[in-house]
DNA sequence: AAGGTAACCTGACTGC
DNA sequence: TGCAGTCAGGTTACCT
């Protein structure tokens, strides 16, 4: 899934029904994520409050009277809150763990398992601190993100525009579907060298990440096979995508034929034409 | 320090 | 129908 349309869509979706609930507790079923969930953790949760959900990047931050559960949904992570505790479904191959609480249960499913659960203690400090988040780039929709950050940050470096938005320490939540389609949106060619383009693209670029990345929030976040929503339904409408898996289809703009190229491993979809 | 790559894991799809 | 190969929304760890 999720890039941070869908994060941000899934924290929204789950707030209401479990901030202010008490955990009545916590079933691990496999711990066996990209790194395992704290031993223990049932006995940890149990009788603590869940006060609220935030998100840093595509992190969910639920806090909790003694600390915070870090949950990354990897590539094909949901959470969904089963409300309906008369019928609860059976937890599923994937569904590695509920947070119950006594109204509802919490449920993490991840295929892939490339996802996290993590529990950073109050006592370990401000959670922002995490070894996981202090690295992380700013907000795009917080007043620190500008064209002017992204051209600062990137004086001096080589490295494909498409590549240093995907890493994530310059800017947060653009995954590879909203790399490829923000830089169609800019008009910039993902390998051009991000210490080259100019202070006017890239006023440019920081636009687009927040439009598009605004517009796939209100449609409830873009989806893939993957994503079910956080009250268990799937058939969230995905975004018209303008390149991202569109090769060799004509551009929507200029009819030129979508090509698709791969950088670090991944793909990357763009107008010859429209891009430069 | 920056840049490139391998790795984690399962499921869906394609082609023979 | 089965099997092998390829690809998938992420990110860290490790190497040069």
């Amino acid at each position: 899934m999720p890039e941070l349309p869908e994060v941000e869509v899934t924290r929204r979706g789950i707030s209401p029904h479990v901030a202010g609930q008490r955990i009545t507790r916590a079933d691990v079923r496999v711990p066996a994520l990209r790194w395992p969930v704290p031993p223990g953790l049932d006995a940890l949760l149990r009788g603590q409050t869940l006060r609220r959900v935030e998100r840093r990047g595509k992190y969910l931050l639920l806090g909790c009277d003694q600390g915070w559960l870090l949950v990354h949904l990897g590539m094909t992570g949901t959470l969904r809150v089963l409300s309906d505790v008369t019928a609860l479904p059976a937890a599923g191959k994937h569904d590695h763990v509920d947070l119950v609480f006594e109204r509802c249960i919490l449920r993490y499913r991840d295929p892939r398992r490339f996802g996290a659960v993590l529990w950073h203690p109050a006592t370990a400090g401000d959670v922002l601190h995490h070894p996981l988040l202090s690295t992380l780039g700013v907000e795009p929709f917080s007043d620190d993100f500008s064209g002017a950050l992204l051209h600062a940050r990137t004086r001096g470096r080589s490295v494909a525009i498409k590549q240093a938005l995907l890493a994530g320490d310059i800017v947060v939540g653009v995954g590879n579907i909203y790399a490829s389609e923000t830089l169609f949106r800019a008009g910039i060619h993902p390998r051009a060298a991000a210490g080259r383009i100019s202070r006017a693209r890239y006023d440019r670029l920081a636009q687009a990440i927040r439009e598009i990345l605004a517009a796939a929030i209100d449609k409830g976040g873009s989806t893939l096979r993957d994503f079910v929503g956080s009250d268990g339904q799937s058939g969230y409408f995905q975004l018209d995508y303008f390149v991202y898996d569109r090769t060799g289809k004509p551009c929507r703009v200029c009819e030129t034929p979508i090509r698709h190229i791969v950088q670090g491993q991944r793909s990357t979809f763009y107008c010859p034409r429209c891009q430069r």
